[in-house]
DNA sequence: ATGCCATCCAATGGATGA
């Protein structure tokens, strides 16, 4: 089962980019970030034609996540238990029937927190600790659990190309490493940092200031694994080269393939 | 860097993002 996260900042927008890498990368589970649509306007039959089950929780213009699938779907959870008042649109889990086993999948845009302090970073603390509440519950049902998205967490230095840039910046301060921390403690992997050690890998380059042409990146997309389902961790990957394409998204996806 | 670019909504600019 490879399974991939992908923020495509806007479904719109990205449309004809995102049917091209369905077609010719055809993954068995996509988790979207940043749709920004609502339910009604995503292009469902578009990525029925191409084979996929469609989840959405979207909303106006901002956040929205989605699950396409090529797998079954089974018991979609929208939104991020914790917190009823809560209007953003940034978590959707499914289980997906894979051909040998199981496999529960949670799709997540993190907040961004920004600026640091005030209301807004707040609002990603509190939100960071919903999250390791409902990691915590998913571990206790001991089914290999994948939670993947745009975490807005940069784990470490060596995560980002310039970090002293981001030392005051929400997704590098300190409270959001040991936010991002207490959920790893918990007892789940960075998929990633189980293959791959060592600086220089990126998921996301800002469009301005040739970030792209300069390699000034981050690492802020992750696929966080239980124990359970490391052990059927096969192969890990980040898809870089799709950020040099035409009309790219300034984040690439982020992959694991998994034994299911 | 004081948002340099991109997206969305809605309106010819504002909000948001990382």
């Amino acid at each position: 089962m490879r399974i991939y996260t992908y923020n495509i900042n806007g479904i719109k927008a990205r449309f004809e980019a995102l049917t091209r890498w369905l077609a010719e990368v055809r993954p068995d589970v996509v988790l979207l970030q940043e749709i920004k649509s609502v339910d009604e306007n995503f292009p469902r039959e578009a990525m029925q034609d191409l084979g996929y089950r469609v989840e959405t929780h979207g909303q106006k213009g901002f956040n929205g996540v989605a699950i396409l699938s090529r797998l079954p779907l089974e018991d979609v959870v929208r939104g991020l238990p914790g917190d009823a008042t809560d209007e953003q649109a940034r978590w959707i889990e499914a289980t997906v029937i894979g051909d040998s086993q199981a496999v529960r999948v949670a799709g997540l845009y993190l907040p961004n927190g920004n600026p640091a302090p005030g209301p807004k970073f707040d609002y990603k603390l509190a939100w960071m600790e919903r999250l390791r509440t409902r990691a915590a519950a998913l571990l206790r049902t001991e089914e290999p659990v994948v939670m993947a998205g745009d975490y807005n967490v940069i784990p470490h230095p060596e995560d980002a190309a310039r970090p002293e840039a981001w030392v005051d910046d929400a997704l590098f301060r300190l409270e959001s490493r040991e936010a991002f921390r207490r959920v790893l403690a918990l007892g789940y992997y960075d998929a990633f940092r189980l293959r791959v050690a060592g600086p220089g890998y990126y998921s996301f380059w800002d469009y301005q200031a040739g970030a792209w042409e300069r390699n000034n990146g981050i690492r802020i997309d992750h696929v966080l694994l239980s124990p359970q389902a490391a052990d059927l961790l096969q192969d890990v990957g980040i898809a870089r080269d799709e950020r040099g394409r035409d009309k790219p998204s300034d984040h690439v996806p982020v992959w694991v393939h998994l034994a299911a």
